[in-house]
DNA sequence: ACATCTTATGCTCAAGGAGAGTATAAATGG
DNA sequence: CCATTTATACTCTCCTTGAGCATAAGATGT
């Protein structure tokens, strides 16, 4: 075993054979609501094995979709990769690596006759959306949830500890909402037995949150993707890829704030937007519209040479 | 197939049957030298056959590591999962997925006896390290060729957009230097033919870039994690998984230039640490040193739950 | 004792960015 | 014409960031 830096000698490669299959969380946005793409209806999200005729993940992951939609796919990412032993049931069977990617698309391209459906996210993840403010819901049932599951540790220590965890993550005692911690929070709701897929014991003290249950860990996967995504619209122009060819600045503002699920200050979007030059105008006027026209914009594709975007929280020094 | 929108059925799962390596960049800092752990004479990163036996791929590379170097492991993240056609060499063969790990650690954790050694990481990347301004062979040797091969491509258009991407990924023609790019840099190199791992002719027009190479895809997963952990270290307090328990705040200021590839204004990063409240004095001095005796710090370990950082880009409205 | 070197540490300043609000323009439906 | 709605242009303030100056506190050599 070269490769190894262990002397004994490693288990032989023939026992450890596993299958490989890719999950794919492809998002579109849609008048304002971030939408998924799931099949079983809802309850999954697309998935198949890996076909190793491919020459990476990524080009099976797109010629798979490709023949899924009948679309090529805009921007791809990988995710994450899960190999949980009790995945396939039987901890003696063959044993299966997922391998996650995060899609970005437009509804409109799915082509007919799919199995395939566009489902909301906030279906899923109902406590995400807080552009009209943080849901009524959350002070309401989830908070006094997790603070009688905070209550249950053992000790006084990780009682204290354990509710600081949850007002951190869920914004409580006047702490500011992170749109970033989409995993985390997920995590702690199963933490706390309030996810149906945990499949602990829910009696009346900690009954689900509200929320549509997904197959397996396909609902963590989602909020991997959804967490991923928060975060990349933050530094890199990916929002444009669930754009059509022309639109508006509001209608860029109104997908952005889905994905974020917070609004955001219009003036101040402009200016960002404006400023970095991400876009430019097509000459023509938004039509059937309320109130002032607004003027249509495209993105200007030349950004994506032209700059390696990435900011510095480092001190760095220019000489 | 309930799992796929496909309508035709999938093939068999027993057709598609693959092995699953763990690969790791194990990564440590030691007098202003970032260094990662390495075997078969530093040509290769550490890797073995996963175990299904864990609970996780995170809990599998832990205790692999562990049993490795006698010690635990602080800070561990996924990287990447590759699967690429000609891993196995016969493409036919089994198919190897490969998943990376990046693992920060300390030099002095190492335990005895093993194969694995330490090894510079900026051996493999010499035009990594700018800390003492950009080296002198990038401007000689590096940039030339990409010139060479950027007027190579078959159009004026792509040889100019060949040429801002080397501009760019290398901070060429009066563009600063962005540290990020790690990746970017190793595939440009290797696309230009430098790269010795890429296995095609290197003639005496495209000889090879400075740096080891190392088995496979091994440096470009080294590559991957370099990026992401000077990503990293900016938004996250993960250098202090590098540090001794105790230091000066010159020493972690060493660590993180070590890491990032260039030099900090000192004054500037003491205030960042300072007003983040990352550390707490111990009271006592540093000894045996040069000038000004500096005060010890620790890290505060509190602050991991104190805070969920993340920054934000976008202009979000608090109302 | 004193000069000098080296690192530590405190403080100021200017430019730019981010959050927030005001004001005006241009359309539609009564 | 007026109310309503959205678009768009500015302004203002506070905070952050990059940069530099000044002083402190040790060691070492004369």
């Amino acid at each position: 075993m070269a490769r190894s830096p262990q002397k004994k000698t490693s288990a032989p490669v023939s026992g450890n054979a596993v299958t490989a299959d890719l999950v794919a969380v492809l998002v579109a946005v849609t008048d304002g609501t971030p939408k998924i793409m799931t099949i079983a209806g809802g309850s999954a999200l697309p998935s198949g094995p890996f076909e190793f005729t491919h020459r990476s993940l990524q080009t099976a992951l797109r010629a798979w979709v490709e023949a899924q939609t009948g679309h090529p796919l805009g921007y791809v990412e990988q995710l994450y990769t899960f190999a949980d032993r009790g995945r396939s049931g039987d901890a003696k069977g063959p044993h299966s690596v997922s391998i996650s990617y995060l899609g970005l698309t437009r509804e409109d391209r799915v082509g007919e006759g799919f199995e395939a459906h566009w489902s909301g996210w906030y279906d899923y993840f109902p406590w995400e959306d807080q552009r009209a403010g943080a849901p009524a819901f959350i002070a309401r049932s989830i908070a006094p949830k997790l603070k009688t599951w905070a209550k249950a540790a053992p000790s006084p220590t990780l009682q204290r500890e354990r509710w600081q965890r949850c007002a951190i993550t869920f914004g409580l005692d006047d702490r500011g909402w992170n749109e970033e911690l989409v995993l985390q929070r997920y995590e702690l709701l199963w933490e706390a037995s309030l996810i149906p897929e945990a499949g602990r014991a829910h009696d009346r003290e900690a009954p689900a949150a509200p929320g549509k249950p997904m197959t397996a860990d396909h609902r963590r996967i989602l909020a991997t993707g959804i967490a991923r995504l928060r975060a990349k619209i933050k530094y890199r122009p990916v929002v444009f890829e669930l754009m059509p060819a022309e639109f508006t600045l509001l209608q860029l503002q109104r997908s952005v704030e889905a994905l974020a699920g917070r609004l955001v200050h219009k003036q101040n979007f402009r200016r960002l937007i404006e400023q970095q030059e991400l876009v430019e105008e097509t000459g023509a006027m938004a039509a059937d519209t309320v109130g002032r026209p607004a003027k249509l914009f495209r993105f200007r594709h030349a950004v994506l040479a032209e700059r390696a975007v990435a900011g510095t929280k480092l001190p760095l020094s220019r000489t």
